[in-house]
DNA sequence: ATTCGCCCTTGATCGCCATCAAAGGCGGTG
DNA sequence: CACCGCCTTTGATGGCGATCAAGGGCGAAT
């Protein structure tokens, strides 16, 4: 069941234009004429409660999704009931573009606290894009990325130690987190060890044994899922051995 | 130093419309009008000779690449000198998408034996996909594509082990290949252990030994890189267990 | 034909992380 | 407040794949 609601955006039309989160999102160093353009194409706004699916593996894809406010997780599950996460999202981040491919989502997007996304039509967004050059190749770029990410990913998939993925994960979130004004040293997870864990390709056992050692070193404090960064440095040291260059 | 050579396409300015690659490419669903306009666009093909880079990590972007023969590996150097490879492309497949979201490659493109691509400046594909929705739209479920792609891959290097990964690279790699009319059960591997196993997340031991297991167990007749697959079916059952659902 | 270099195979050992197991923290609920 | 469920921590053990090491195959160059 889907408890979400939808709410048509009200008298506030100015949806973008007015978006505090215009340099992080799709909009980003679109003129004012395209903006507002943009306006009269992102007519709707969805709560997702903690817990809620915004879409699922298989659903038909008709729209992408920006998040507006709150934090997901995108994941496959696999036949015999294990999950795994391909990423986290937070404000600013567009959801839902693994649809295009096939016109139906290949991945399940799960709101991890209460959230907010502005809802896309993916057909309005390729027209507007036909207009507008800036917002064409702005979209392109948000694609692009996503791939190059993914292209992070998999280097730390493959050839990483447990270690190394923890402190680039850290190290990438906080700076994410960082980005949007939020402190880079204090950070609240919002997921589990076991999502985390999926996300880096370990078990839940091994990321909090790993958390532990980096208390330990002096590196983090640690208290559940309140996280102090002490040394920054030394964080990104242990990614750094295995960065591209 | 490159010995690659460029060469304008002469006579045949049919580039596109008379390919007999236009199934799998950027063309797919392109009306013949569409098809035509593509035709100008793609102006230039390159020889790239074995061993030599399509593009660098670090080179400016601006075009993207359509394999017309040959095939690619695509892949990050670390610092400490190890490559972590994270993709290979065959025929039709687009190389540089990457490229896009910085104007810079971040991964450097390899031609696994001597290739051809045909060149596409990246500025002129946005502006003929203005004009035209549905080399628009193929575009776009090209690079959604390479999105869904990554986390197939991601899901294989945080999940599976050695075994269903190599099973899960053959079967993905004789797919494509019966794709283009290659037999589906026979291999001529282009790259070598090591690259296998820096896209599994494996060394190349492990990925020499797995095979040599699997050669054992009757799936398989290695002799070298010349692969025949003995028992599709149980070899895709290796890999099924840990599929999406 | 011989040599060289690169790639591949196979064996032996080691270490990291998974697995199994148990107990403690924390929030929500009756 | 006490109970319950979920998440997290920590310990003990084991296995898979990494690492170290040696030898063999094959094509290219001389």
């Amino acid at each position: 069941m889907n408890t979400s609601s939808v709410l048509p955006i009200r008298d506030l039309r100015a949806a973008c234009s007015a978006c505090n989160l215009r340099e992080l999102c799709l909009p980003v160093g679109l003129s004012t004429p395209d903006l507002e353009r943009l306006d009269g194409l992102v007519a709707q706004r969805r709560h997702i409660p903690r817990g809620e699916d915004l879409f699922r593996t298989g659903e038909r894809f008709a729209q992408v999704y920006a998040v507006r406010s709150g934090f997901f997780k995108t994941g496959l599950m696999l036949e015999d009931g294990r999950e795994q996460v391909t990423g986290f999202q937070m404000t600013g981040e567009l959801l839902g573009l693994d649809g295009i491919s096939t016109d139906a989502h290949t991945v399940t997007a799960t709101a991890l606290e209460d959230s907010q996304v502005c809802v896309i039509p993916f057909d309005q967004l390729e027209e507007l894009s036909r207009e507008f050059n800036d917002l064409q190749r702005q979209f392109h770029k948000i694609m692009s990325r996503e791939i190059v990410r993914d292209h992070g990913v998999m280097l730390l998939l493959g050839s990483m130690k447990a270690e190394e993925r923890l402190a680039a994960f850290l190290v990438n979130l906080t700076q994410r987190l960082a980005t949007r004004g939020y402190s880079s040293s204090e950070v609240v997870l919002r997921m589990t060890r076991e999502e985390i864990g999926s996300y880096l390709g370990l078990k839940l056992e091994t990321v909090s044994r790993t958390f532990s050692r980096f208390q330990e070193d002096g590196l983090l404090d640690v208290k559940q899922r309140q996280i102090r960064i002490l040394q920054q440095e030394r964080l990104k040291d242990l990614v750094g051995a295995t960065t591209a260059c």
